[in-house]
DNA sequence: TAGATTGTTAATCGATTAACAATC
DNA sequence: TAGATTGTTAATCGATTAACAATC
């Protein structure tokens, strides 16, 4: 039984999968599913699920394959996800107000707990019923709300000072849909979600451009 | 001086950000940048920038670097990123209309052709000055638009049909933000942006969950 | 020319896949 | 028990980094 150290991000990265996989076995009162079910279910190879869980612990049985039940709740719990969690947003403009009204955080577990900007024609102004704050005062509100986990929805210009606040409030692990990258401490984790970088990788791939540029 | 047959998916994605750099160094004046300066302004290793490139063409001089227009030129052209691309969203909920009205759609040179919807109430309204228009007159509506990149932006449950319906309809390529995968002929190509599981991926990095679940 | 930097080859690193003994 | 499937080790694959001759 193993203890995990640094299992490698792509694990991290299927291990959320898993977790939605066995979620909805659940709901289709599936009792338990082999590797090679979940290959089927997800695309991921069954040697590969066998060794992402390997990393945290031993969770099946030889012959028969994974409880549904107990597997969901251990990987939940690995994943910090048997909690709600919540969230802050910054940047009030269309993606932030959109993310605000997101369906599909509630349903997975998270909670907005607020959302700020900088522009005084916004602040005091209510999304989806939160109002608006101030981000001056984002240290002074979550040393009381104490989230920890920060989305990034301003234009690039103001992501490095909006990480840098983040940072100062607490904020441990960041989202950032502004399409630069910001500077943070080591011990505080970023990704990136970046739209129209999305959408020129698939540019590329428009069938003419399979050629050369030569070759057009 | 090689022809390009399959470059690396993660060079693809680097790309993007060279083509980036590229337009930002411009417009501040920089004639010429060297892999190490591209290496300071991406963060991406100089090496890895210089065998990125190579995949392409010799675009640089030994001892000077790059030529910032002309690699800019180049790069962009490769990527296809030399013309207005012209996308449709499907799915006029919070995310469809966030994207609808995000601005830096139009900034990196895409432009929103159309958005569809199932639901008729939703379907002769307005988005940001587009009509929603039923999806079932897709397959119609675009053998004049020609719009050959998709954004799926509904419900996880709509998504597969949605992505038949695109197929049917010409697209080649499908950004994806229902948390869901989609099946596809082998020649439509699929990247997925799934906003809930970056979220649970930044979960597990929260300063307790370094720990194994055993030893908590 | 001398110094700088490319394009490319070789070495390294890390992740995925295959294979199989252990075991339910 | 016999068949099925795990957990893990070894082999493979692919991408990144280091190093350097070529050359501006």
């Amino acid at each position: 039984m193993p203890i995990n150290r640094t299992a490698p991000e792509p694990t991290i990265a299927r291990l959320a999968i898993y977790v939605r996989t066995l979620r909805l076995a659940r709901v289709e009162g599936v009792e338990t599913l082999s590797s090679a079910d979940i290959e089927a279910r997800t695309g991921i190879n069954s040697g590969q699920v066998r060794k992402d869980l390997s990393y945290f612990g031993e969770f099946g049985k030889p012959g028969l394959g994974y409880a549904v039940l107990p597997l969901y709740q251990r990987l939940a719990r690995i994943m910090r996800l048997d909690r709600e969690q919540t969230v802050m947003i910054v940047g009030a403009g269309n993606m932030g107000t959109a993310l605000a009204g997101y369906s599909g955080l509630h349903e997975s577990g998270f909670r907005l707990a607020a959302i700020y900007d900088n522009n005084f024609s916004k602040i005091g102004w209510r999304i989806w019923d939160l109002e608006i704050l101030d981000i001056e005062r984002m240290p002074d509100l979550n040393a009381t709300m104490g989230v920890r986990i920060g989305i990034i929805t301003t234009p690039a210009t103001a992501a490095q000072p909006v990480a840098d606040q983040l940072v100062r409030s607490g904020v441990r692990v960041i989202l950032n849909f502004a399409p630069t990258r910001v500077a943070t401490p080591r011990d505080v984790i970023v990704r990136n979600v970046d739209l129209t970088q999305e959408l020129q990788i698939l540019c590329f791939y428009l069938p003419e451009s399979l050629l050369s540029e030569d070759a057009v």
